[in-house]
DNA sequence: CGAGAACTTGATTCAACTCAACACTGGTGG
DNA sequence: CCACCAGTGTTGAGTTGAATCAAGTTCTCG
């Protein structure tokens, strides 16, 4: 795996990692910090396609069909690991497990965004936002950032609104009703869980906590 | 290639050739005919994933994950060509190119997919409706189904509602207005494009035909 | 010819949107 | 040191796009 490294790198929150619609884009693995990937329409408006965790893989597009169709932004500063894009072929030649983990990786993505369509197509505000919170707490505790049932949540409310399709004052106004039912609270990047059971009825979630990802 | 297969299956309409969570699916090619993708929600509630057209691979994700995360059911008689999942590793072992485009396959739905997620919280109604035609008619063309500005559209208007997050009364006024506008009309299966130009304006899609995916 | 599916259409309601302030924070420069 | 500003979060009032409810109309098929 070494022979494909080719750095580390570190940015500053706000820093667009990868553009979509570029071509020659690289490949990272993140090692820490948090960010978004979004996708901006023709009309302005904005779709955030999911958040970027620890151990994520980011620029796989860009690395198989040679394009990104959504951008990646840090919400925080990141570290991250940097490889060569055109290596990847090379690596189907020479590591099928690799190959494979990598399909597998893609996989999962793709299962993820049917979850987050179905969400966001066929459930309520509150449905929508317990969903969400639901989702990444879960994926923190799977990367061991809850303590005490906090883990961070370093990012704007505009940028929840927009995963979720809906506006930011109804978000904020959602957020206080499950604030004031002794939910979820969330505040200063920061997100507390009150009543896990509550929120995981709300959103539809089982407990199943999110299964391990194979590491690039 | 032929090593894989094991042979041709026929179904009707309204055959679940898939479902959601079962461990033991076979992988498909499509030969003819065509389906859709859905997951249903604890509510009842069901959303459409995509529309599954001839040349579409259909049950990657239970090859390579073990588990279906949505079900697939044949609106039309289809004609299938079936492959043996066990064998999936092994292709990574002995066919890199082969197994290269299965992730090209999984990147390419996966960037389907976040279009698609962006239209359902981002657009309106006819926003939505205009988009899933105009998208639906550019694939019909790259297969050559499009004659004299007419293609097959197998679905019901239901079936158009679950995919965009609408009801599906809302979808049948929004469809009415389309055709007094001079724009799409859809009837008997049977979609035709009036206007294309306004169509893709409304959409918010150029009209870049659909890339060809590589054949499995 | 009757029954079930799909499609239409009109009337009414409501969840979520927009608009419009205002509050809090941290950073910058005079 | 303080005034100012830009970014973010909060709250209320009024509006609206889409949902729901409630009938019909085809159309197909046994």
């Amino acid at each position: 795996m070494q022979r494909f490294k080719t750095g580390e790198m570190i940015v500053d929150p706000g820093t667009q990692l990868l553009m979509e619609g570029a071509k020659a884009a690289q490949l990272y693995t993140v090692l820490s910090g948090m960010g978004i990937r979004y996708k901006t329409l023709e009309n302005g408006r904005r779709q955030v396609i999911g958040f970027v965790m620890p151990g994520d893989f980011v620029g796989l597009q860009a690395g198989i069909m040679g394009e990104m169709c959504h951008s990646v932004e840090a919400s925080t500063p990141m570290r991250l690991c940097v490889f060569n894009r055109s290596r990847v072929y090379e690596l189907y030649q020479s590591q099928p497990e690799r190959a494979y983990a990598l399909t597998y990786l893609a996989a999962v993505e793709e299962h993820f965004l049917g979850d987050a369509l179905a969400t966001v197509g066929q459930r309520s505000a509150s449905e929508k936002i317990a969903w969400s919170l639901a989702r990444f707490y879960a994926r923190a505790a799977s990367l061991d950032l809850v303590t005490k049932n906090k883990c961070p949540l370093p990012f704007r409310q505009q940028d929840l609104a927009d995963a979720l399709g809906l506006s930011l004052v109804h978000t904020n106004k959602t957020l206080a009703k499950l604030k004031r039912d002794g939910i979820v609270v969330w505040t200063n990047g920061e997100l507390e869980v009150h009543n896990l059971a509550e929120l995981q009825k709300l959103s539809g979630i089982g407990d199943d906590t999110a299964a391990p990802r194979p590491l690039i």
